[in-house]
DNA sequence: ATGAAAGCGCTAACAC
DNA sequence: GTGTTAGCGCTTTCAT
């Protein structure tokens, strides 16, 4: 790969005057002969400056990293997207950091080679199993060294976590699918879900909250994993018959437990929204088009995606001690077809 | 951030001293005292190598970055995933870089800031509307320059291409969703897809050879997009109904094709696979859940990415001059719920 | 209008 | 055992 000093042998002048050149290629400061030679010269040799030299000595590399573990779904799919396009509207570049998943120690080992790396900023976005505030720890060197970051959508216990923060209002989300339930006349709703992960707990928090203000009882139905396969919802129904007989809706974790759910229901020979309703969670693409469609709570992610690169790059242009701040996005309810009415002939 | 030269000034030694006893802890070159001393130090002031002076010192990165076009798919998802896994597993970072979608200039553009980012080697795997071999031209540089990289799974025309390069066989695809049709006694089989892509057209020649093969006319159903969305296969079979309704089976481009057509079919009171039979292409998790579950063509992810990473590193580790290599996968047929035998009743 | 020189932080060959 | 020195390629200040 051509470099500098490369160029500047060709044309026979300073590599300091190439540089100078290349980097405002109109300013009259030299002779338009040697401008047009030197530009010649950087076109024929295909001269690509080397971003790892010129992150080192410009002391930053109008980058931005995203730390995330996997890409854990369609919705995650859809934030690094629009995360990227982001990013990239402001002029910076987009470095995505796949970390393993899991435990803190590794969410720190990606955060310091990102910023070993010269990331200018990180979005970072895991989703931790360790619930309690010492998972939050090592955020506190990045704020007392003001390093910019925003904590983005991520599923963890914000108690004592000083720094910048988006994320959905999850305990609304599980509200809200109560409370359209209930609207439909549903009172036997259940809620299935994880047990771990503060992800989950929202949920389950809102979906509480939700039923005890309408005076109703909890039918709560757990599911093994934190993970959010098919299979699960799948299982979750078949693992829980009499409870699901009971029931008169069901609201899930997130979609695919839903399609699980519903595919399980199906082969019972319990018919969607007839005889149980279904709310997922997620929006997932697929929601449109299964049978019946998915009535579910979405999170805009645009939104969410906005805010957080808005607040990265206030951190980044301004030279004060961030302030502890947190920004909770509400969701929005999508009504399909996998819910409807209470059936009034319905057993009890 | 501490640097050793910090390190070096706190313990009283030199800067190369320190970078020996941080590189080789164990090495007796040094007295135990210092190395200890050194690697207290370097703890306590947290002390991470900045990447970027590494790597231009050293002329290597050890990271191997990934180019694609956004993340197109759950297949897409997959294949991110599993390479993440295998490079890591090699002792090398993996870094994903997202190029903007279309054009040639936007690929090249983006292999360029990579290597000028200092990758040692590139998976390259980006879907052209362009078809022709002109499209390749940018490969023979890298070719020439020694520069390693794979192709992968990349949907364009690889006459002329003289690279490393790893694909699967979609013509094999197109042709065992046929196959299987016939098998179960179908002989108006239909094919829905977009018009253009080189990844399309190979699907459709694999249809058109099987079908030619068993005597059978062509019945092709095209969508308006390149997109393997939804709602194309919902429009297709929505705006092709009487030519749908000729058909005892239809072979779609994608799952998401397969999923929307069959939704639309539900909605014209044509079930699946009673009256038609569908098979999907690229094994969706979702065609496992849906109902019915979908007949699919499963492209080998781990298979296909396997063999990507070792021949990138074959490449990588290897000083002579890269031959043109082709590695073709063969996919493989998933039979679940949307496919049957033909009815022996249905009106001709 | 052009160039010399120092420096970013790490590496590596070699000297003492 | 430890230090000196030059260099990776780009940037920036200051001199000519």
């Amino acid at each position: 790969m051509a470099t500098v000093n490369e160029i500047a042998q060709e044309v026979g002048i300073s590599k300091s005057s190439v540089y100078q050149i290349l980097a405002n290629p109109e300013h009259p400061r030299y002779s338009p002969a040697t401008r047009q030679r030197v530009k010649k010269q950087a076109v024929k040799m295909g001269y690509k400056p080397n971003l790892l030299a010129k992150g080192l000595a410009e002391g930053k590399t109008n980058t931005i990293g995203f730390v995330a573990c996997s890409v854990s779904c369609e919705a995650g799919r859809k934030k690094l997207v629009k995360l990227h396009d982001l990013v990239n509207d402001r002029g910076y570049s987009f470095s995505f950091f796949m970390m393993k998943a899991g435990s803190v120690e590794n969410e720190i080992a990606a955060i310091d080679e990102m910023r070993a790396r010269g990331m200018d900023g990180l979005v970072i976005s895991t989703q931790m199993s360790q619930v309690g505030k010492e998972a939050n720890r090592h955020f506190f060197r990045l704020n007392e060294q003001g390093y910019p970051y925003v904590l983005f959508d991520s599923g963890r216990n914000l108690s004592d976590f000083g720094g910048y923060c988006v994320t959905l209002d999850r305990v609304e989300a599980g509200r809200m699918a109560v409370e359209h339930l209930c609207e439909l006349g549903h009172r036997r709703i259940g809620f299935i879900g994880p047990q771990t992960g503060e992800d989950y707990r929202q949920k389950e928090q809102g979906y509480a909250l939700a039923m005890q203000s309408h005076g109703l009882g909890l039918r709560k139905i757990t599911i093994p994993d934190m993970s959010a396969d098919y299979k699960f919802g799948y299982q979750g129904v078949m693992e829980n018959i009499e409870a699901i007989r009971e029931l008169t809706a069901l609201s899930c974790y997130s979609d695919k437990i839903a399609v699980g759910a519903i595919r399980a229901l199906k082969e019972l020979g319990i018919s969607v929204p007839g005889q149980i309703a279904v709310v997922g969670f997620d929006n997932d693409d697929m929601g449109e088009m299964m049978t019946p469609s998915l009535t579910t709570i979405a999170p805009p992610v645009d939104q969410l995606v906005q805010t957080t690169v808005d607040l990265l790059f206030e951190r980044i242009q301004s030279y004060n001690r961030p302030m502890s701040r947190h920004i909770e996005i509400k969701p929005e309810l999508i009504i399909r077809e996998s819910t409807g009415p209470v059936r009034p002939g319905k057993k009890l």
